[in-house]
DNA sequence: CGTTGGGTTGATCGACCTCAATAAAAGTGG
DNA sequence: CCACTTTTATTGAGGTCGATCAACCCAACG
């Protein structure tokens, strides 16, 4: 009658070897509150670029939101919150990868997704977290306070117009990924998978060819509805098919054009 | 290599025997324009109850939408709009059920969900659709045409944030489904399936114990990633151990406590 | 140097897909 | 209203993909 789901016990990940902080450090977190002008320069993809994005009125609207801005930086494998918490703040994640999962009603848990540089973590302004959040690697956030983002939102009627688009755009995601749970294959889900993350990190850094993977296959296969055995082979499939190729954490895509038509995207 | 997907040519759905209109005829289509006495007595959950409901405040609120809003009928399987369309307006289900698809890049179709009264259609305020909608059965549809809304929207910030509220509980639902698409079998996904329609549509009319589900088998496969024959198997396997029973496109739960089980929620 | 948490690989099994065929509706034109 | 077609629902038999079970390796770490 059923089948599937077992309960795997520690939600872990591993430390990645490589990544020398190189990204990371392009939005340093020793950047005290007043700094503006250098969070400015230096914040690649910090929440206010990522919500003052509405054109060239950008500039006022952010310096508004980066006096209040908060950066905290986490280790690997830390969790930034757990489901059920009170949210106490709006938060980007400026580097790193986030893993976004929940736990469901049996105990099983469920990994809703990565969270990368640029990627906005909790949008709605609800009470509590309705979802945990660990960091996967090395990972900085920008967050505002609370009380402070919705008396902004106040005065800044644009705030939440674009925060709607935001929500708007997660919902494609979440819409997409559900087109790769319910109709794809094994190989089709993990050729997905990489081919988004391919993309988003291109988003992030357009020089960079190859990206990081830093989180488990437990977790990929988590986030895809597989196994982690099947994850595994899945990858192996690739790499000896000269698709993709990996370095610790690193993976290379050697062939896009392969890649697309597994992940029929 | 592949697995699944074979394209179904019609996505067409079959008329209902009964439903004699009895739900669609509360809110009933003939009303002018003007007659926003009448349409707030109505009307049971048009877009403006769905948007307005944030306190007591509502009354208010309430006209000043009521007099912008256009009514539609659809008969069952019409089409709403098409993936790609112009976005004309807001809308928000009246009565009926509406699918909700979208056309992926290999020509397979993907059911995103189904809209029942009270639901909104369309919450991006983008230039087009990004899904097409098809009437299931008897459809009536509020609309708002998109300038009205956005104008509106300038001159009453809280509509924008109740627009959040209700994209952030769309987000919530398909990372619901995904979870269902990820992580269940079979007859879990049609179990989640009919307690999802069930939980629903006692929010639209408590006192109904049987419930409607006028969508074809191959609508529910395409939305819970099966085939048309495991879905139909799951159905009659219900029916047999006296879970659920059927009566057209009508349905009972006989055993919710067995449905909640089974649907592991 | 044992332990622990990934990662990797093989063998087996079963849930669900696929193919096939029939029945039951629903729509259509006379 | 009745042939007729088309669509949808239903049921059976067989094949396959991916889960399950079971090793084993490897690196990190106390």
């Amino acid at each position: 009658m059923n089948s599937v789901q077992q309960i795997r016990k520690k939600p872990s990940d591993k430390t990645p070897p490589r990544r020398p902080a190189r990204l990371w450090r392009a939005c340093d977190a020793r950047i005290t509150v007043r700094q503006t002008g250098i969070a400015e320069k230096a914040c690649q993809s910090c929440i206010v670029r990522q919500l003052a994005e509405s054109g060239a009125i950008a500039g006022a609207r952010h310096q508004l939101l980066s006096a209040q801005v908060r950066r905290t930086h986490y280790a690997p494998r830390k969790n930034l919150f757990l489901q059920g918490m009170p949210a106490a703040s709006v938060q980007i994640v400026t580097s790193g990868v986030v893993r976004v999962s929940r736990t469901l009603l049996d105990g099983q848990r469920q990994v809703l997704g990565f969270a990368l540089p640029g990627d906005l973590l909790d949008a709605s302004l609800s009470a509590t977290h309705d979802f945990s959040a660990d960091a996967v690697d090395q990972v900085l956030i920008c967050q505002i306070p609370r009380e402070v983002f919705a008396s902004l939102a106040e005065t800044e009627p644009w705030l939440v117009r674009r925060l709607n688009d935001v929500l708007i755009e997660k919902l494609r995601c979440a819409e997409q990924q559900m087109a790769v749970l319910g109709h794809k294959s094994a190989i089709e889900r993990v050729a997905c998978f990489l081919s988004n993350l391919h993309q988003r990190w291109a988003k992030v850094d357009a020089r960079q060819k190859a990206f990081s993977m830093p989180m488990s296959q437990a977790d990929i296969a988590d986030f895809l509805g597989l196994t982690i055995e099947t994850v595994n082979r899945m990858l192996a499939q690739l790499v000896r098919d000269r698709v993709i190729a990996r370095a610790g954490s690193t993976v290379t895509v050697m062939d896009a054009a392969r890649l697309g038509v597994l992940a029929r995207t």
